[in-house]
DNA sequence: GGACGTTACCGGACCACGGTCCGCTTCCAC
DNA sequence: GTGGAAGCGGACCGTGGTCCGGTAACGTCC
């Protein structure tokens, strides 16, 4: 919720909206890969060069719009109620518990925005690796595992399977559900 | 082996050859990602067009060049020696053996080829999932993991834990060691 | 063996895209 | 009002990938 340090300039906090907003429409209508970086520019009555210096390139406005339900995802880990989150003192949940939690609500958000994400996660190579949004998830995930011999490596296998493009396949060869008992399945055979 | 029913016409065999030495020298020499495609074709004295008629997409000329290592390992999946291979009757190796030898060869095969198997599975999205090499994968640890509940959805599983993406990322963060400890775990985990 | 029609194949001009660059404009603090 | 910096926009670049008029290899028929 920082807003002080750097100070934002008004039309540029002006332009960042008019951007998001055409984005969001473009998305809907066309389907997030049908879209170019041109056409968003010029929706939004924008120049190209203004769309890269905000975003970064492609994955970073992905990251963009999904930036809110990803911190709402990240807030009921961190402090809501259990399993997802904490809880409050005396409904302590399990390890086991939290990490199904987890992988459950992940995937609803997963799925609930497959091609965003697919997006955030494939623009660049490496791209899924490298923003913060991964790094949050890998070190829950590493906390819940701790017991295990190597938390860091196992949580980065859990991950693999949480991956777009993964599940994007998976989803297209087995469905749904299967893929998310996989999911579950895996978590469980992690926890010892 | 086959060689008789579409018969390739003897230009068109030469340019093959032509190219794929003319794009493994490039790739040895600056690195694969450093190396367009207008470069191979220059360097192969051959036009744009033949390049990608023959291969398809950058990632089709990854193949290519992968076939031969890539063939040398499922015939040692398929015939070879246990426990990688069926072994000869009398030395049946255990699924489980069977698994663990098939993730150490596969790390061994995409570790030492990593940036060629990373553009063939990436060059164009969902890529990994639609080369045959892929499907070959998927059947085989079906196989060895069919007493578990959903084997297939499993498979997957394992799969994504040594995509090239993914490992490249793990390895950078982990080192090699770790990694291939964890897939091993991985495998571990799913037998049961 | 040589001319011929068919057809697979060739090559490079062409396109759309993601991303960069830099001269000009606009905003803001003083 | 003014100086300076943050921001802007669109021309520009290299890339992967497509297209199509031309070319050369091959089977065939004399």
């Amino acid at each position: 919720m920082r807003t002080s340090p750097p100070k934002e300039r008004a039309d540029a906090a002006r332009n960042r909206a008019v951007v998001l907003e055409a984005a969001a429409a473009l998305f809907r209508e066309h389907g997030v890969d049908a879209v170019s970086m041109d056409a968003i520019a010029a929706a939004a009555g924008v120049g190209k060069g203004t769309l890269f210096r905000r975003f970064g390139d492609k994955a970073g406005l992905a990251v963009a719009l999904l930036d809110e339900q990803e911190r709402t995802l990240q807030e009921a880990i961190l402090f809501g109620p259990a399993p997802l989150g904490p809880g409050k003192p005396g409904d302590d949940p399990t390890p086991r518990e939290r990490l199904h939690a987890f992988v459950a609500a992940y995937l609803d958000y997963l799925l609930a925005h497959l091609p965003l994400v697919h997006m955030s996660e494939t623009a660049s190579p490496g791209a899924r690796y490298r923003i913060a949004a991964y790094r949050f998830w890998h070190r829950h995930v590493s906390l819940l595992l701790s017991d295990r011999d190597d938390p860091q490596a196992d949580a980065h296998t859990l991950l693999a399977a949480l991956a777009a493009e993964h599940v994007q396949a998976a989803t297209g060869d087995l469905g749904e559900t299967r893929v998310r008992r996989a999911a579950l399945t895996l978590a469980n055979a992690l926890m010892l």
